[in-house]
DNA sequence: GCCCTCTACTTGAAACTTCAACGAGAAGTA
DNA sequence: TACTTCTCGTTGAAGTTTCAAGTAGAGGGC
């Protein structure tokens, strides 16, 4: 998955609409985002099979289960799950459903507001979690922890907060106070 | 895959439930972790987003047109193509049925190997690609590189060789010799 | 030649995600 | 009150990915 390559220069000039002169990568740039997407994907699939091999369930779905079992009363909003999942609102629906089916999560009306929905995390889910638990945890240790210096994590984590906060979809209007 | 796996302590039986004392995370990983899968989350949602919209395919399917283009005349075989972006030739062929239909990639015969094909980039596929690289490159930019400095760069490029190295299904059994 | 195995690719069904539309209730306004 | 608008969550269809199975040709041994 590359991305710079078609280099072709458009007209200088730059009408509203009309698109400036793109910023192409640099050679090292383009080989260390090659490598991200590498080895982002790689890691990603990786997780997903490791869990559906041990757990019966994709990476997300697994981690719709670990939000419920750490909040209060292993219960949450749909909204709130959805938005600490970074998922839409659709999909955890649709997830919720399979999840049902599997009996690991069940609905509740909301006593406080006739639209809502609780998700909670039932016995027999929260046993899927214990026992799958630490095999994601070394899957996760092995494929990164294991081979990065105390440093390269702090590294890891510091780029990882700027990526984050360049896209957070906090407020898209927070610089556009006029609009509000 | 590598020897990873769950339980692979050659001592303690694999009972239900008998598990070596799992390593966690400690704090600071668990920190490091969640932003890791946050900001890749928030990434790759971001470029499918900007790719559906600018160029009317996912990034994967994007990644395909890049490595056709780069490709000498700018065509390349099934397998060879699935390996390049590390998908499964099944998921590929799915793909490429998608990209026919759109007129951007079309198949051929592959003369020296009955059983093969080619995928080859359309003037078409090319223009679309042309069209829609400037966009991209520059959301990549945007959410990475204009905002890491020059080290991080480096850094981001360091740790993710050594993610992929670990993960890197080449010849799965290396480290065990004597399966084979 | 035959047979066996491996590789290249495809297929169809099931699972998952996205997208647009929807119904119901909350919340604000007049 | 009535009206509008927004939010909550769901639905169904279309698109994508995975999984298991399948066809056809390549390659090797006999």
């Amino acid at each position: 998955m590359n991305t710079a390559s078609i280099n072709e220069d458009g007209a200088s000039g730059t009408a509203p609409g009309a698109q400036a002169e793109p910023r192409w990568l640099s050679d090292r740039e383009q080989r260390v985002w090659r490598s991200y997407v590498h080895a982002t994907t790689l890691l990603e699939d990786h997780l997903d099979r490791q869990l559906q091999r041990d757990a019966g369930m994709p990476h997300v779905y697994y981690g719709l289960l670990v939000q419920l079992s750490q909040a209060p009363r292993r219960r949450m909003r749909m909204t709130e799950l959805a938005k600490g999942a970074k998922i839409t609102r659709s999909r955890l629906s649709h997830a919720v459903a399979r999840l049902e089916k599997n009996g690991w999560v069940r609905r509740e009306d909301c006593p406080s507001d006739k639209r809502g929905q609780n998700a909670y995390l039932t016995d027999e889910g929260f046993e899927v979690l214990r026992r799958s638990a630490p095999g994601h945890v070394e899957a996760v240790r092995q494929a990164m922890f294991d081979r990065l210096t105390p440093e390269q994590v702090d590294q890891l984590g510091a780029i990882m907060r700027v990526v984050a906060e360049a896209l957070e979809p906090s407020d898209p209007n927070a610089d556009l106070p006029w609009l509000r």
